[in-house]
RNA sequence: GGGGGAAUUCCCGAGUGGCCAAAGGGGACAGACUGUAAAUCUGCUGGCAAUGCCUUCGGUGGUCCGAAUCCACCUUCCCCCA
């Protein structure tokens, strides 16, 4: 093995949930060969967040070896749906949908990994090709029991929650994907465990060597709770205003920042935790300074944290966004116009409860009117603010 | 195939004829305190031309002065038996 690739090697025995197996990584790593690594993409959330970003950096320093990285777009299950109604019904993608989703994802992908040494693949492309036979075939390669051992399926059981009869072939599918193109690799989060081993078994039965599998740490969502997730709202996004992204990196909770640093920037632990134990607040922003320049770049990593800092001393922004009103109208139809409140009621209540200012001035009234020409602030809260304008 | 149960607002869950826009909790949002953190405390949580009016308790239709609550049918889910 290289230098280079023992490094790597090291660094993802180091970083890494588990890996099976270590001797079979080192070995296909040793070989000199240009490896397959796979990685599954749902295309039904094409929007990537940091908690993506623990599995991609790793990607690409496989990449930077030379080996290929093919993305797999779920587009075929993503098509047919999932009609169990765990969470209302998602209604199924359209042929279209999937393409779009995929180029965003990949649009996405490509801030970390290199455009040229990446491959997109779509599912479809094979699974909608099988016979029922070969589906029959594929379904007595595995068991009941031994599917049923997933976490997932293991508790809505217990929980007397449906299983659906097609979910109990998604990890046949997504298995399917590795043999459909002799994967050598396949990497995911720590949750996608269960699924990436079922593909072992199925390049087994389909006479290929099983691939190694690497799974990596779920980065916790900003609640400090659940993983990050963009449904649960706890998460940063890849393509976020830096404004923004700065502020939720500030809002990291104290306890994970330490995960966050190690899981989603370059950043050594001496330097992270040296500088956590003497000033927290100082490593927020180092890490908040760290991500943004690397979503963003520099300049704007440095004017989100101006911004930042002139919200928190308790002035508004510099640049804001401009709203333009007639006279006579309502603070509340402001509000609502603003995107601070949904409705009118919400506006309504926001107000009596003391959440909005004119000018850095509370207002009380939930009745007021503006109907002077003019221009001032409106802000909601601590961190929202607008411009508008009466004439 | 037979029998029994369930569906409530963002989520969980109470409500079994008028006192119900619907208890309680969670979450979200806002206020105090702070580091735009955590913890804690407080408020708030259908809409609107707003002391009133309108829409909402799986769907459709009915009973009744009045239905989340009763009846019929439908849909979905769960449990037990086969």
């Amino acid at each position: 093995m290289t230098p280079k690739a023992k490094e790597v090697y090291e660094n993802i025995l180091r970083d890494a949930v588990s890996v099976y197996s270590k001797e079979g990584l080192y070995e296909r790593m040793s070989s000199g060969a240009r490896l397959k690594i796979k990685l599954g993409a749902d295309p039904s959330r094409p929007d990537l967040h940091l908690g993506h970003s623990v599995v991609l950096r790793k990607l690409k320093m496989l990449q930077e070896l030379g080996h290929e990285i093919i993305f797999i777009i779920g587009d075929f299950t993503g098509m047919i749906g999932d009609p169990s109604g765990r969470t209302k019904t998602r209604p199924p993608l359209t042929f279209e949908e999937t393409r779009e989703n995929a180029r965003t994802y990949l649009k996405q992908v490509t801030k970390i990994l290199d455009k040229d040494k990446t491959t997109i693949a779509f599912n479809s492309e094979w699974l909608s090709k099988l016979m029922f036979a070969d589906v029959l075939s594929l379904a007595g390669k595995y068991t009941v029991a031994r599917i049923l051992e997933r976490n997932d399926f293991a508790h809505r059981l217990a929980e007397n929650k449906p299983i659906g009869m097609h979910e109990i072939f998604y990890p046949l599918m997504q298995g399917y994907d590795s043999v459909a193109i002799e994967a050598d690799i396949e990497v995911g989060g720590s949750d996608q465990t269960f699924n990436l081993l079922v593909a072992r078994e199925l390049q087994r039965c389909y006479g290929q060597p099983p691939q190694e599998v690497i799974t990596f740490p779920l980065l916790p969502g900003l609640d400090g709770v659940e993983k990050m997730s963009k449904s649960l709202d706890n998460y940063i996004g890849f393509d976020e205003d830096a404004d923004i992204m700065f502020e939720k990196c500030m809002k990291v909770p104290d306890n994970l920042l330490a995960d966050y640093f190690s899981l989603t920037t370059d950043i050594e632990k001496s330097e992270y935790s040296s500088l956590m134990e003497k000033d927290i607040r100082k490593a927020h922003f180092l890490y908040a300074g760290t991500i943004v320049e690397f979503y963003h770049d520099k300049i704007s990593a440095e004017s989100a944290k101006e911004r930042y800092l002139r919200v928190a001393g308790g002035s508004a922004p510099e640049s804001l966004d401009i709203l333009c009103f007639a006279p006579g109208t309502a603070v509340t139809e402001m509000l609502v116009e603003s995107g601070f409140a949904a409705t009118k009621s919400e506006g309504v209540r926001l107000i009596k409860g003391g959440g909005v200012k004119i000018d850095g001035e509370t207002l009380s009234d939930f009745k007021a009117v503006i109907d002077k020409n003019g221009e001032f602030i409106l802000s909601k809260g601590k961190n929202k603010f607008v411009k508008i304008k009466v004439k």
